[in-house]
DNA sequence: CTGAAAGCGCTTACAG
DNA sequence: CTGAAAGCGCTTACAG
């Protein structure tokens, strides 16, 4: 390994100069720093960072800490949160660490040890729940760290999108186009943004000067199959609804497997929507007929994420850096008014 | 944060002794030992990993480096490949950082400049092509690494598992039940693997002194979009094939919408056999009629080759640590017998 | 069984 | 504009 030690030698100057030569530094002759860059250069040097760390008391490294899991079902989403969220911290110069954890290991225990051995800058936090016990580990460790998406019991930098909105804006524009038995397959209730979707949802509903039907307000895991299965399970009702919203495109696609199932039609008996996080691997984009929604990109999180962080470990006194992302609005193929609610008590 | 400084100053030895007693040297009192340890514990003192990389000139921290795309196809497969891997690198005490690169980023010059900055013990390299400058340049500059799969033109560790038994083995099975028109969906022939397989078929139908038909053996990207419309492709054939062989679960599960979309029945007209990488996301278990094909889980290709790489650079010598994983085979639905070739050529 | 010293490679006051 | 020195936190011969 080439160190500065070894350009010291090469160019005759102390490896002081050469320090500053190389780190920019304005107080070294300009033909001095040419000719300290030239030997770096044809040397291979690359600054040692364990080295640079040691003295600077910061690696460059930012991680991410998951419980392992045998249940693809909590994985899927994972994939492009990984991918995008590692390619925006690389590019920002910053190396990112994947630990994960064993099923059923102590995640606040991985946490806490990564940071005390020291390695570690910063932390992402994703999916966090109510009194989330990751962040209140950080807070208590004063260790750099921000979460995507909210946990109300306690204040901490995020970044995240009006999740009551979400509910809010699909469930207004059907409830506009005069339906009235409008299913919701949400996300587990055990979810901050859940709850503010089924918020945004009961808030539409009251606008009208109506009340959701609590039969149909589902809770699941947001994948197809779950998502087949509860449409499925609507759609038989004696009562079905004219439409359902779906927490997300995988959930969506599910649905419209259940109504072709049916034999039900999409739009003409059934209107979608969805909120589409902008997933590679799920697009919105391939659905027949279109699928309307809610939309706000995951990747404008990672970007907004990655550099938050940047400068929350930068300023090392965490500041409550705060940022709600924009969220799109379009209706798809979801265009059918209904005149008259086609619900009706059905005799035995 | 902790450091032996503070213990040395808590129970009055000096540093040395401090450092000795935690780290299990036997030339220390079991008392002091014992004290040291305890007042170790309660000031919740870790080993600064920075420090000690510095001392010992190896970091604990492995790496792998793909190249960023906005092509999700490529993705489809990486991310239980991540996961897994990550799973049992951690799992071992290693760090892993996954580095996702820009799309368009030369990654040779990553991996050059990511090993020379010191702070990477070793690398793991997916995906390998025939003379693959990755291997190229960490073979160059002595670092460890270990590939999953093969690059046939330079010597390298590696985890494999034996793809021209792969190829072999389902196409002589088919073979054997009569099949004479052999369908294979093959990977992109620009690796090493799909080569095999491909030789492994070719070898198959030599056996039983036959050779394939080039117009049935296709080369695609592995996912199930392309292996439908490959497989819709080939069932509109003048004279379709009895019987496909895919190279993964995913277009298998392609191979069965298909075949489902022409009313073509599986096992009826058509047998299926696929490899299977016992994938989380693409389970090879959800088939109906039940999917056959020979199988050889990641899973355990992440924990051999975190292994060896563990041992590759405690090593530190780069010895030439191969390692060929087991194959199962199962025929699942595939049992149909074909007494007469079903093959005639048809006039126009 | 214990301690003082050197050194991993770097950065950064401090002194010239 | 340049250099000698200290120190980040650890480990490990070397000497007692």
């Amino acid at each position: 390994m080439v160190t500065l030690k070894d350009i010291s030698r090469d160019v005759g100057l102390s490896i002081t100069q050469v320090s500053r030569a190389l780190g920019g530094h304005t107080d070294v002759n300009a033909a001095t720093r040419e000719r300290v860059q030239l030997a770096a250069t044809r040397l291979g040097y690359r600054p040692n960072a364990i080295a640079r760390s040691l003295k600077t008391g910061r690696s460059g490294i930012v991680a991410m800490i998951v419980a392992g899991s045998r249940d693809p079902d909590s994985n899927a989403h994972l994939f492009e949160i990984v991918m995008g969220l590692s390619a925006e911290i690389s590019a920002l110069g910053l190396q990112f660490v994947l630990h994960v954890g064993q099923p059923g290991a102590d995640v606040v225990k991985l946490h806490t040890e990564l940071y005390r051995s020291g390695g570690i800058d910063g932390f992402v936090i994703i999916g966090p729940s109510p009194a989330d016990p990751r962040i209140k580990c950080l807070t208590d460790l004063g260790a750099p760290f921000i979460v995507h998406g909210r946990d109300p019991e306690q204040p901490h930098p995020f970044v995240d999108i009006d999740n009551f909105d979400v509910g809010r804006t699909m469930a207004d524009h059907l409830l506009s186009l005069g339906h009235r038995r409008i299913a919701f397959l949400n996300g587990p209730l055990s979810e901050f943004f859940a709850i503010q979707r089924q918020r945004g949802v009961d808030a539409a509903f009251a606008a009208h000067g109506l009340s959701v039907d609590p039969a149909l307000m589902r809770s699941i895991t947001m994948i197809e199959p779950q998502g087949r299965s509860a449409a499925r399970d609507l759609l038989q009702l004696d009562n079905p609804p004219t439409a359902i919203i779906a927490g997300n495109t995988m959930i969506a696609r599910g649905v419209y497997h259940a109504a072709a199932d049916a034999g039900v039609s999409i739009p003409g008996d059934l209107s979608v929507l969805a909120h589409d996080d902008g997933l590679e691997l799920f697009p919105a984009a391939g659905f027949e007929p279109p699928l309307g929604g809610t939309s706000a990109h995951l990747s404008a999180a990672w970007i907004s994420l990655s550099a938050d962080l940047k400068q929350i470990i930068a300023a090392s006194k965490t500041p409550m850096h705060n940022r709600i992302l924009d969220l799109t609005f379009d209706k798809g193929s979801a265009t059918q008014s209904i005149l008259v609610d086609r619900s009706m008590p059905v005799g035995p």
